[in-house]
DNA sequence: CGAAATGTTGACTATATTCAAGGCAAGTGG
DNA sequence: CCACTTGCCTTGAATATAGTCAACATTTCG
């Protein structure tokens, strides 16, 4: 497929909110995460974005109200060209089916984000962040460590903005749910130390482990 | 396209949540409604389905957890083969393209509704849905009457758990703003009385006029 | 080393939830 | 036709969860 690369550092932006005509990425590695703002500043995060993602679709669209997408790590990006979503779909059927996946997949990450921010108490969107994330990043990590943590490069505020609740809340239901046992933060590494209960706690059904998807 | 029509009426469930093999379905006439609910009872409205919308895409994907969706009013929706969305790409790029373009589309439904329920307080987020909705419904309307009203089935319930708030702080905050002119609802209609007003409260900014839709 | 970003904690406040009770309109069965 | 039920809307009072403010500790980084 045609394209470049790009790379970003940390906290680097790579689509400007509001920004309509955005190309397409892919990301290659590292995380970052699609968001809007209102105003006065409040931010809402909507989706953190791990390798394989795909990003820029909705910008394509020309749609309403477009978001910001911002790295959290250093992050390579593969670009594709500005009309490569015709493109592709039109030269490559599969891969145009492997695009409506994916923002399919997309979509079904934002509902259940939506399920916790609307219907979940602190503690219960915590729980549930955490054991999503966790699961995210074992689907994709190549090296199989069994050994419990996996990358975690979210600020206290990146979960704040990503759950709607505020820092400080954040901070002590963190915080209480350490101490319960059920999770450690350290050194940029999540680590799950009581998986049973924090599954509980998420009242997750259908156990929601990630499904094959489709490389673009 | 390969299809039958099926014909539901007010309050019927079109896809059950959990279930993972659905057709694909156009809603053709009428109202209905995605959502997902936790076990014990509380239920997220994730989005809205309005004529035109597509529906299905993600249950398709056998994805995580699904969600269900049901009717809102008697509705009428083209069903597709099961493999409908694999042949559709293939026969036909740029029907292919167009599914893309409404999930994308669909998504960016849902990212403002996380916005809504994770950032703003319970006037903003009522103040944005009737904007919304009101102008999803006129986009569609047929018959350009300019006068005020467009249909609204919703009940306070629905509101409530499509924005994340409690049935009686949603009657409150509607009473509230009804009292201070912006708005009406009366005999399943919706009347803006003060769309500024409203919009400013909303803190809509890119003021999302409903773009271009393929039709599937 | 100092500055800036991030994390932590307590006290106070506010927004929203829960509980409880009642009203109104539409539909049902005797 | 009328009691009776049911679903939806309305309202007030008590409670709880989460937000705001403020201060300080800790880590990161130039």
């Amino acid at each position: 497929m045609k394209k470049s690369e790009l790379s970003l550092r940390t906290d680097e932006v790579l689509i400007h909110e509001g920004q309509t005509n955005a190309r397409l990425f892919t990301l290659l590695s590292g995380w970052a995460f699609r968001f809007k703002t209102l105003s006065d500043g409040r931010r809402q995060i909507l989706s953190f974005l791990l390798p394989g993602d795909f990003i820029g679709v909705q910008q394509k669209m020309a749609d309403a109200a477009a978001h910001g997408v911002t790295t959290l790590t250093d992050a390579v990006f593969c670009v594709f060209q500005r009309d490569a979503l015709w493109t592709l779909h039109r030269q490559s059927p599969s891969m145009g089916f492997n695009v409506t996946w994916l923002t399919a997949h997309e979509e079904s990450l934002v509902d259940d984000n939506l399920l916790s921010v609307g219907r979940r108490n602190a503690q219960e969107r915590i729980a549930t962040l955490l054991i999503q994330l966790y699961k995210r990043m074992a689907a994709i990590q190549t090296d199989n460590t069994t050994e419990d943590g996996v990358p975690f490069p979210l600020t206290q505020q990146h979960i704040a903005d990503s759950l709607g609740l505020s820092l400080v809340h954040t901070n002590k239901t963190l915080r209480k749910l350490e101490q319960l046992g059920l999770h450690r933060i350290e050194n940029g590494r999540l680590y799950l130390r009581d998986v049973m209960a924090l599954e509980r706690m998420a009242d997750l059904y259908g156990d929601g482990r990630p499904p094959q998807r489709p490389l673009v």
